[in-house]
DNA sequence: TGACTTTTGGGAGTCACTATCAATTCACGG
DNA sequence: CCGTGAATTGATAGTGACTCCCAAAAGTCA
């Protein structure tokens, strides 16, 4: 795994590091001040304020205020869980599995899951966070259908895959609400299982 | 089916009518305009004067500029058409059901489809309308949940119920997509009954 | 017709977000 | 270690959706 010296990743040392850490404060702020006040309440020259940025910095890293507080580096997470299921593997099975194994990675973490838990607080509360996470969510499902498209030799833009991948993801989401619903505090692999029974088995219960 | 003379909707004669009617004016000018110049272009201001009418009251018929687009008058018509399904039936099949006969009521209004037309274009262009659509249609899976819940004696909370109408959501919202995606030239029906017959059968294709 | 209620218009204000430009900060070869 | 070029930042001035508020207008009903 050794890298190539030019990396678009990580460019230049010093540059890339505070922007990483601009990027951590301005979100540590953001998060704080959501919790201490609430999200409508909170503008955006106040977090600016808190992470001692410009407000203009602020627009610069996150083109929304509903993007401070999605960032999403699941997908990829995703992804990569997705191409490393064997190819002969059915669809649903590769996709559960994905999923399963996205879910493990972030539990390994346990920061990460405090950063998710934070997450979805807001995402039940706040419409515009949630209108947010249906469109990333909607992202989500072209990345899934390119790579499934590419195991199966299929167009992704085929109805029935699309349909596929609409009706997991769908389940999907009804899992998180109603884990959030409920305060986090159900075992989310197990919520993710019986969802996912439900699409195995039949759809008519 | 004879109605007690003070119905909610139809209260006072001349005032209601009134009503009516700048609601559609402002719709009118709104998809007009739209048509012209595009979404994003076009100022809420613009339409409150083509449509003759102060801002104000525009921001009084209509809570949001997304919501000048989404009127979403179907929600009573798929609730209906999920009630008149006998009782036995199994869910999946009593919602496709439904579904078609939506779809088949909608059909049955050429200007009700030439709504529908124009709401889809917008959907697919305007991410911030494709975004209230997501919301629409997650309100539409809290009422099918109550109507599902009652025909089975279950709780509208139980997770498999929920996965059950996200799936379905899930679909249905695919099916949309690609309906739009190639210009509404498909059979919408066609559409929705492969897209049904992908969730009956086996999700694993 | 006249009192009462509802609806409307207009104005002032808030806040997320954009565009622009000068000042600062970092990268890197000499 | 220094000077030049590139990237990043901050400040400022907008724009436009949306809210609040109040006085004028219109509809309702006795």
């Amino acid at each position: 795994m050794s890298r190539p010296p030019a990396e678009p990743t990580a460019r230049t040392g010093l540059r890339e590091l505070k922007k990483q850490r601009t990027r951590r404060a301005i979100r540590r702020a953001a998060y704080r001040l959501f919790g201490e006040q609430g999200y409508d309440a909170t503008r955006v020259d106040q977090i600016a304020e808190a992470a001692e940025v410009s407000t203009s910095t602020v627009f610069r890293y996150f083109p929304t205020k509903e993007d401070i507080v999605l960032t999403d580096e699941d997908d990829p997470v995703l992804e990569a869980a997705l191409r490393a299921r064997p190819a002969g593997e059915p669809p649903l099975t590769a996709l559960r599995e994905a999923l399963r194994e996205t879910v493990r990675t972030v539990y390994a973490s346990p920061e990460w899951v405090a950063e998710v838990e934070q997450r979805m607080r807001l995402v039940r509360s706040v419409p515009a966070v949630r209108a947010r996470l249906d469109e990333s969510m909607a992202a989500t499902g072209d990345l899934l259908a390119e790579v499934l498209a590419a195991r199966t030799g299929r167009s992704p833009d085929e109805l029935e895959l699309r349909v596929f991948i609409g009706a997991t993801l769908g389940a999907l989401r009804e899992v998180l609400m109603h884990w959030v619903a409920r305060g986090l505090r159900d075992d989310l692999m197990s919520l993710l299982d019986r969802a996912m029974d439900v699409l195995e088995h039949d759809l008519a219960d």
